[in-house]
RNA sequence: GGGCGCUUGGCUCAGUUGGUCAGAGCGGCUGGUUUACACCCAGUAGGUCGGGGGUUCGAGCCCCUCAGCGCCCA
């Protein structure tokens, strides 16, 4: 064989590019057309369209394409299934921002206009989005890319609303919802996020109509309210029904402040006696309590507000056109000149603010689309009881189920133009409403063709909860449908559990009957070192491309997975990626060594390999790591896998394989060469192999060199754990050794004993060491592990050799006769050290084995391992006290 | 107010079902340019696992309690 260079340094820019078009070019990203074995298939959580890639995507995707590149290897056929989500309010805002720059309104170029200069923008987004998708090495099969707005997935947006209509399952009401003034649209429960703010508690007197009376000698009562402004929109104050103080006002009217309306004392059991001055304010149309309280008393609802968040015509001319803001101001100025404003007390309470803008939340009555939850939730409840989905880790179940069985409908129009348009028709004439499969020409009811479509669209997650079956083709019954549905796992954030997982279980079972996918695996969220968010305001994002630029995608990724810790967050800074990087660079130099050292050597046919202990130690480690990181993938504990590989790799391969082998690759004869040299690259091969999911780049580079592989390591097969290979005697003995070379290079460490000075050793090897042959055995790779010639062994009986120093090995001596290099009184003090800790240790078992307690409860195997742990200790205790007399 | 989670060496965190699990990475310190790697090698220091109590022969690991922090839902 000749010698294959690798490039001095590693440079995952050099080739990543390369590898990424090649795997891609060759249709690896395809699942492939095995029909004997059941598809893998995840579908990837669509990122928005308009977004960039940040680093919560990039650990996703990098958790999902270990995965995916895991079971590939498994060989069986392996669908990642990528795309995009329209994302109606942020998309639209991003449109709009651009047209106000240019001086205009989305009104002013009209619906249709508007919607096309929303699609290029879509378009050239997603063209960004997919390339920073594939920048960081996602084997996604692209040629099934979807978007929600696809014509398929929006037929089934509209089967799915038609059919949950037909079913009683969606309805259009009158009802308060969560609206937010800034995006000018209604949103979900689920959109509203809830954040403590400081603000004030007023107390306001309200008049009675009849002024002073017996019951009410003042002539006034006092209400509590955190926002004042609302009090235009009051239309009754509500007292417990057996609140003594207020019982005999009950039907009484009063004035209501700063308007010349006259509204009731009633009576609800909703209020809270204790709470306040027992005294509530109710208004229907601003509070979503207040409006289920206007519902049981009649009370009509008036709606102060305009949808832009100022007040409207409903108010007293004076507050219109203000913010609400401004109106409580000028609300509490009046109050205070008008001598109504009893006292103001600070408080900090929960505000509700929009999940896209940030903008406060209104409560606001509106006429908007709803779909009844319930029925739907008792499905998905029962599919995850069932164990039809399973979460890891498990403690997310609890999460889900409690949002199942405290479900509450959901609102899903939203007044939009970008997205799907509701499929609701209504007629001019008649009033009828039509919402079916295909676009009604004519009124079924009338006759009328003067037919006109709902203005809104629907929520974006409305598409999303299709999207494991939509982008398979449903609701057509195609042949990837049937093939690759329901998908074996689900891999997200746990910020969108109740947005997107949930729903998707529930569409799922509501239009499959199955669980879109059998295992959901929910992960933390990437902040920064301090624990914080990131984001674009704090400035503490990571850009992932930047991470890729300096590090390389490999390094992205590795690092990602080994910080993956089961449901945690992620804390990271730009500094945290060099652990991955210096990884890569590891393999990239490991290979290259062995690949340089290939001059003049040739493959041993494998007839001719024998194993030398060494190598059975090396292929026993391979193989406990590959069925520990088969294990940890398949219980998505990613960290576990990480680490396995990381320290089989760095720990075992390089370190003590690699360096021990050049006792052959050096030393050896040309069959040894020739032999190890063979082994060498074996374990290589495998090696890659192991580490493809983790760092796919790297190795596919170095396969693609390698002497004894063909083909792309991307569709290999994955290292399957075989009992054959263990070893498990041996790789205990092999920590004999370990221990022992360890031993003497501590020992040169701490006196400093100049490496040029070649250690001469004796090991004194006790009867009861089982590793005793396998020692002699490998005396010439002690030597070079140690550096010093061959040891020399003495039997158990043999006497400490003159100008020698002692250590203590568990079964063995170790005796190196380098007396004049050491500092006496140093190494006394140490082997004083060691004797407190041995004694000290000895001692804490001697109670323990004296317990008869112990003794009678502890199973027997831990008995004797503690008997053991004892004579070690007291054993090495007697050499130690040996080596102090001898040294004195 | 309800629910969940966290508190382990200087920093960031692992520690599956209680018995070599007291660990890793980074940082620190000591010594190293033998032609894979200074993104390296060899060695090394550092923690009574938040406080208290309990269960057990035995507890970071189970139970109770207190303190601090965080998240979700009202």
């Amino acid at each position: 064989m000749k010698a294959i260079e690798l490039a001095k340094a590693y440079d995952p820019q050099s080739f990543e590019d390369a590898i990424y078009s090649t795997w891609k070019k060759e249709g690896c990203f395809q699942p492939s057309d095995d029909r004997s074995q059941h598809p893998f298939t995840i579908v990837i959580p669509p990122p928005n369209v308009t977004g960039v890639l940040h680093l919560g995507h990039a650990l996703d995707n990098c958790l999902q394409d270990i995965q995916i590149r895991y079971r590939r290897m498994t060989k069986r056929p392996t669908l990642w299934l990528p795309g995009t989500d329209h994302a109606g309010i942020a998309t639209q805002n991003v449109v709009e921002k651009k047209l106000r720059k240019e001086g205009k309104d989305k009104r002013d170029i009209g619906r249709d206009a508007f919607i096309e200069e929303t699609w290029k923008v879509a378009k050239e987004h997603k063209a960004i989005i997919l390339k920073q998708l594939a920048k960081i090495g996602s084997s996604v099969d692209w040629t099934r890319e979807r978007f929600t707005l696809d014509e398929g997935l929006s037929q089934a947006v509209r089967e799915v609303f038609v059919s949950l209509y037909e079913r009683g399952l969606i309805y259009k009401g009158e009802y308060l919802v969560n609206w937010c003034p800034s995006c000018g649209t209604a949103i979900s429960d689920d959109e509203v996020e809830h954040e403590d703010e400081a603000g004030s508690m007023w107390h306001i007197w309200y008049e009675l109509a009849e002024g002073p009376c017996p019951d009410c000698p003042s002539g006034r009562i006092e209400i509590a309210t955190t926002r004042p402004e609302t009090l235009l929109g009051d239309t009754a104050v509500a007292t417990h029904p057996e609140d003594q103080r207020y019982k005999n006002l009950i039907g009484k009217m009063l004035k209501l402040p700063l308007t010349d309306r006259l509204i009731p004392l009633i009576a609800d059991f909703y209020v809270d006696r204790e709470f306040g001055t027992g005294l509530v304010k109710i208004t229907p149309a601003h509070d979503p309590n207040d409006f289920e309280v206007g519902n049981r008393h009649n009370l009509p609802r008036v709606n102060i507000l305009n949808p832009d968040g100022t007040l409207s015509s409903n108010a007293p001319e004076k507050y219109r056109g203000l913010t609400v803001l401004e109106a409580r101001k000028a609300v509490l100025a009046d109050l205070e000149a008008q001598g109504l404003l009893k006292s103001e007390e600070k408080l900090v309470h929960a505000v509700g603010h929009c999940y896209r803008c940030h903008t406060s939340i209104e409560p606001y009555l509106s006429k908007q689309w709803f779909v009844r939850m319930k029925p739907l939730a008792e499905k998905a409840l029962a599919a995850w009881k069932s164990g039809d989905v399973i979460f890891f880790p498990r403690k997310w179940e609890n999460i889900y189920a409690h949002w199942m069985e405290n479900i509450r409908d959901w609102c899903i129009s939203r007044q939009l133009w970008w997205g799907h348009r509701i499929p609701a028709f209504y007629c001019k004439h008649c009033g009828a409403v039509l919402v079916e499969r295909e676009d009604p020409l004519v009124c079924p009811k009338c006759g009328s063709s003067e037919l006109y479509q709902d203005d809104d669209v629907l929520d974006t997650w409305f598409s999303s909860w299709l999207w494991p079956f939509s982008t398979l083709g449903w609701p057509k019954d195609t042949a990837d449908f049937r093939r690759f549905y329901p998908t074996s796992a689900l891999v997200t954030g746990y910020d969108i559990i109740f947005f997107w997982v949930a729903r998707m279980i529930m569409a799922g079972m509501e239009f499959t009957g199955q669980s879109p996918f059998q295992e959901v695996f929910i992960h933390g969220l990437i902040r920064d070192k301090q624990g914080r968010k990131m984001s674009k305001s704090l400035g503490n994002g990571i850009d992932p491309l930047e991470i890729v630029k300096e590090y390389g995608a490999d390094a992205l990724k590795f690092t990602l997975a080994y910080n993956c810790t089961s449901g945690q967050d992620i804390l990271l800074d730009k500094d945290s990626f060099k652990m991955g990087s210096k990884f890569a660079n590891k393999v990239w130099n490991a290979s290259r060594y062995i690949l340089m050292n290939l001059e003049g050597r040739q493959f041993l046919p494998p007839e001719k390999i024998s194993h030398n202990d060494l190598d059975t130690w090396i292929l026993h480690r391979l193989d406990q790591a590959s069925a520990q990181t088969t294990e940890a993938l398949t219980s998505w504990r990613f960290n576990d896998a990480a680490q396995t590989v990381y320290a089989y790799f760095w720990d075992d391969f390089c370190d003590w394989y690699i360096e021990a082998s050049k006792l052959s690759t050096k030393f050896g004869d040309e069959t040894e060469k020739d032999r190890a040299t063979t082994v060498l690259l074996q374990v290589l091969e495998e090696s890659l192999r192991l580490l493809h999911p983790f760092l796919p780049f790297v190795t596919e580079e170095i396969y693609g060199m390698l002497p004894n592989a063909t083909g792309r390591l991307i569709v290999q097969t994955w290292p399957k754990s075989d009992q054959t290979r263990r070893s498990p005697d041996l790789a205990e003995k092999f920590e004999s050794l370990r221990e022992l070379v360890t031993m003497a290079r501590s020992l040169r460490s701490e006196f400093q004993i100049p490496q040029e000075a070649k250690l001469p050793l004796h090991i004194k090897l006790e009867a009861t060491l089982d590793a005793a042959d396998f020692l002699r055995r490998n005396a010439a790779l002690i030597g070079l592990l140690v550096g010093g010639p061959e040891p020399l062994f003495l039997e158990s009986t043999a006497t400490k050799p003159a100008n020698s120093i002692a250590l203590a090995g568990k079964g063995f001596e170790l005796f190196i006769q380098i007396k004049e290099l050491i500092d006496i009184q140093k190494l006394l003090v140490r082997f004083k050290k060691d004797i407190d800790r041995e004694e000290s240790f000895a001692h804490k078992l001697i109670a323990k084995l004296e317990n008869k307690a112990f003794l009678d409860a502890a199973p027997s195997e831990i008995v004797q391992q503690e008997r053991r742990k004892l004579a070690d200790a007291q054993n090495r205790s007697i050499k130690l006290h040996r080596y102090l007399e001898d040294l004195s």
